[in-house]
DNA sequence: AATTTATAGTTATTTGACAAATCCTATTAT
DNA sequence: ATAATAGGATTTGTCAAATAACTATAAATT
């Protein structure tokens, strides 16, 4: 049953798609299907606005954006022309689609490369205030078992420890903008089933993955992190390939 | 010796930051600070428009960025608004700054483990297509190899084929997006150093990687992968850290 | 032929205006 | 007193027009 207070949490606004949401989507879907060649000019925002029957503004706009991702390279005075490919700037995420199960599980996948290999590079590296606040996240996360309370916080906050252990700048910067879709699709996951809280076996396999990087066996460390994202899949019924 | 030619490759057009690119700057790195919380509204585009002295178009042009990325949610009517950490779209890799080892070394370490991942997986999944491909990008190199000729086009071909080979459409997408990265730090080195084609034993190492693929055995093309990432930091002098 | 100079075209920026949606507050109704 | 309502103020979305700054191309000059 879905949270009935969830209405609290998210004031998210419903975002209808203004018209610089459309020029940018259809810009840049042309520029991927790569029907400029990299180095020649866009027609001119003149043109554009003419040709979209739509202000010089949302124009600008939208092609504000693509230069800022790298897909376009702009000069006063000359005509914005399509960058070499390679020298885009940012990863998008965001055609996610909940309902693809296949996605999910090639997203859950990509996840569980990650995870692991943080958590082998954690037990290498780990400080020992990282311990100190993995040991703590575990603490959190037992009382919020026992209790019966919402333990998915402390959840993330110990999965982002690891990473964070790892001492990758990337992979922790990667991680905390791709954890953010993971644990959306997790939280969907969970106000749809029936129970309240961490089945008990999960903090098991916790305390497994934080002996191994207390002990400094990466080996140890990702075989019990794989560990637990494969049951944690099993757990919510995802068809996972098989990703050593 | 740096090609002569090479001010023909690049019509990079110098990008001098303009008003919308350095209000959209100043705003990320406080949105990212934390002066805002979640869920609290900005000020108006007329108040920022005034703080900046710059025209509300400048400011409109810099939001229409931020909230392409998902940093922030607008309504006709309502004033933009903050959003939740984790409805961010876009993994951003800019402030890569090619003089900083440690920096190089770490992102090298994430492709490592992106890749050997991605090797392990194409040899369970390759179709025989994959398997094509890869050898013909194998004979490419191993033509320009003899040839003397540069080679570095039929290697990112070559171990972007690997990724592909994996299946995994985010692992795809997302090596798409950061080889651009590592391949310009690759051929930044290239062009310091004096040697034409690729040293002999690298394609040694390429081949050992197809058979395992070819194979079908996960932990060989692993090991083949992480050897020949680990002789190609070496070759070129990177610090890299044990990364297994 | 090479260089300089006009000229037209283009992006960057400003200003002003209006529409549409929302927010806030005073007023009214219950 | 509390809730509902209406209306004005605020805010974002969009359009239009103008100027400045800069580029590229063609014409004119040397």
């Amino acid at each position: 049953m879905p949270n009935i207070m969830n209405f609290l949490k998210k004031p998210r606004l419903k975002r209808v798609p203004n018209l610089s949401d459309q020029v940018a989507k259809f810009l840049s879907s042309e520029l991927e299907k790569g029907s400029i060649q990299p180095g020649e000019p866009l027609p001119s925002e003149a043109e554009l606005s003419k040709r979209f029957k739509v202000s010089r503004t949302v124009i600008r706009e939208a092609l504000s954006r693509l230069k800022y991702d790298g897909l376009l390279e702009s000069k006063q005075g000359s005509k914005s022309i399509v960058a070499e490919p390679g020298t885009k700037r940012v990863f998008r995420l965001d055609r996610l689609e909940v309902t693809d199960l296949a996605e999910i599980g090639y997203l859950y996948e990509f996840r569980t490369i990650l995870e692991s290999a943080a958590a082998a590079l954690a037990a290498k590296r780990r400080s020992p205030e990282d311990l100190d606040k993995l040991g703590l996240h575990l603490e959190t996360l037992d009382r919020a078992a026992r209790d019966g309370l919402d333990g998915t916080a402390a959840n993330i906050d110990f999965h982002m420890g690891i990473v964070e252990a790892s001492g990758n700048p990337f992979l922790k910067d990667f991680m905390r903008f791709f954890s953010g879709k993971i644990w959306d699709l997790v939280q969907a996951d969970r106000d749809h089933s029936t129970h309240q809280g961490l089945p008990p076996e999960v903090q098991q396999e916790h305390v497994a993955i934080f002996e191994a990087i207390s002990e400094g066996d990466p080996d140890k460390a990702r075989e019990a992190i794989l560990n637990h994202l494969k049951n944690a899949a099993k757990r919510r019924g995802l068809t996972i390939f098989n990703s050593k």
